[in-house]
DNA sequence: CTGAAAGCGCTAACAT
DNA sequence: ATGTTAGCGCTTTCAG
């Protein structure tokens, strides 16, 4: 049905091979016949709307200049800024002449005949995937890069400075007044390095204060409970993400409690939507469509390393984070 | 490095062909001897870790079983409540053992190379697209469906039955007492079929009641300006989706005024997010996984359809909504 | 600079 | 049921 190289190879007179260097423009054109055929070649292509065939391509030089983005099935996956990170990612593969498969991994439909079998040239993951697809895919020396973990030190990864993040926060809380201060982390987010990391800079600026770290990692209704209980209750609330802000935000609103002033929220990654909360929320923003592009070069240049047979070295990112402050922080109410 | 079914064959002392059908699973099984000899080649493709050759079967099969995903290159793919349709698109996919590619159009990255050079069998496309790509894939006689865009009747597509959305919206602020609404659209969202049928339901109630239609189609900024002046300004606003409430939400609010009492708002999408804005957004909801899931039936039916060389009959299929009453509806305030 | 030919690994039609 | 063979369309030596 489509023209090949064979087609143009006849109707020019020509071999074969004459037609796909030219078409690649490989030829440097030195003698004028040669440039004449050139050009009556590239006509013909034209003509019947010649297309080279990717999959005899990919099949000869045996790659697909695919890139799979594996990622765990939960309802997660395009939400919060992961979609910015995404778009780094698509764009910047694109650039390069490679383009993303989206491979959920557990979600039947087997990842490792599509990944492992050659549709992919590489990959790059979101999120701690399973030891079984880690192992498989060091196994197939498969390159790798990895978004938002660092859980496994063998493979280069980029993720943000959690630390950092958290720590910021935690300080302009103290700052502001203070001292009761806790970490939330709803349950349903799997844990990970950046849990550990935003506790970290968390736990640091507080007991740099000789202030005590409060940690939750519950369902939401648990940690509402516990900050519209009487008392001793938290007065500043750092969140994993924007998520649980949205939640307790909505929460307190529920309970008639008034954010920044029973209590300072602060959520992270800066979505969208957060600059339009009432209040506006305080948060700890970062570039998450660098961290597409990011990975999409680090990947780009272990796939094109690989032919030069260089082993790529393990590299580590850090993108920055920025605390971005709005509305719903402010000083403790007065009992505190 | 791999293992081919060339070196099974050989360890086992058969014919390529006859490992390439124990591995299928294309063989019966009815004499002793074949069952053990089938036995042995699975024995031999599992110690040489044999895994079939991606690449080369698509060259073979002169298919991919990738499905592109097309869409302009705007900041707003995996907004929304696009992500619940990419999920559903890429899970169903999955099942019917096909994978998806994301194929931005026009940012760089030549598309008609991947989509039409046969990395792909077919595609599904968001969001209207240049007339360039459609003719591109119609003259390529490339199976495609599209999500949320009827705007080519030749082709089959999914989408929302926005007019019966907008009615019940329209209809709900009028049975509140409304009578001045309009219809907001903000100036990014290009002119696309929803814009249009948004509008015919819309306009439908409003005029079975002998109200006068409002639209507007702007930045955000004109739409505050007509709701904060003096006058008869609209005292309900129906927005296009979710993210025009949240911008006149927040606008709202930091004017000073009250939703419900000041302003009935309606959304559209039903966004996770709107549930727990201040109010709870009043919006049309609709089952956007569902849109990807039924995207990906019609695309594998056209796939497997076209093998049996019947040219698959176009298609429109549309998904119901829903109103969600929430808290940011109420009775217009008196003075109206 | 050009042509001939091998090879990539699998599928499928055909013959046995 | 099994083996033989001919593609699928391109890239890449290797001669000329």
């Amino acid at each position: 049905m489509a023209a090949t190289i064979y087609d143009i190879a006849r109707e020019a007179g020509v071999s074969s091979s004459t037609v796909a260097r030219v078409l690649r423009g490989d030829t440097k054109g030195d003698r004028k016949d040669s440039a004449e055929r050139a050009a009556r070649i590239r006509q013909i292509a034209d003509n019947l709307g010649y297309r080279p065939n990717l999959r005899a391509r990919a099949f000869s030089e045996q790659r697909t200049k695919g890139v799979g983005l594996l990622y765990t099935d939960d309802a997660w996956v395009f939400e919060g800024v992961n979609d910015k990170v995404l778009q780094g990612l698509v764009r910047e593969l694109r650039k390069h002449d490679h383009h993303l498969l989206l491979v959920p991994v557990g979600a039947g439909g087997d990842w490792e005949e599509l990944v492992l079998g050659g549709h992919v040239d590489g990959c790059v993951t979101f999120q701690p995937l399973p030891e079984a697809v880690r192992s498989g895919i060091r196994d197939a020396a498969l390159p790798c890069v990895m978004l938002g973990d660092n859980s496994d030190p063998e493979m280069p990864h980029i993720v943000v400075d959690d630390v950092t993040g958290s720590y910021s926060a935690a300080r302009h809380l103290i700052a502001l007044g203070h001292r009761r201060i806790g970490l939330y982390v709803h349950s349903t987010v799997k844990p990970h390095c950046s849990i550990q990391e935003r506790f970290q800079g968390f736990e640091l600026a507080m007991t740099e204060e000789g202030l005590v770290p409060d940690f939750w990692h519950c369902p939401e209704d648990e940690m509402i409970a516990v900050l519209t209980r009487g008392g001793a209750r938290p007065t500043g609330l750092i969140c994993y993400s924007d998520l649980e802000s949205t939640l307790i935000g909505h929460a307190m609103w529920q309970f008639g409690l008034k954010i920044p002033n029973d209590l300072s929220l602060i959520g992270f990654n800066d979505k969208f939507a957060t600059k339009y909360m009432t209040p506006p929320l305080t948060t700890v923003g970062f570039d998450a469509n660098r961290i597409g592009t990011l990975g999409a070069e680090m990947i780009i240049r272990s796939l094109t390393a690989e032919n030069a047979k260089e082993p790529p070295a393990p590299t580590s990112v850090q993108v920055k984070t920025q605390l971005i402050v709005r509305g719903s922080t402010a000083a403790p109410p007065r009992e505190a």
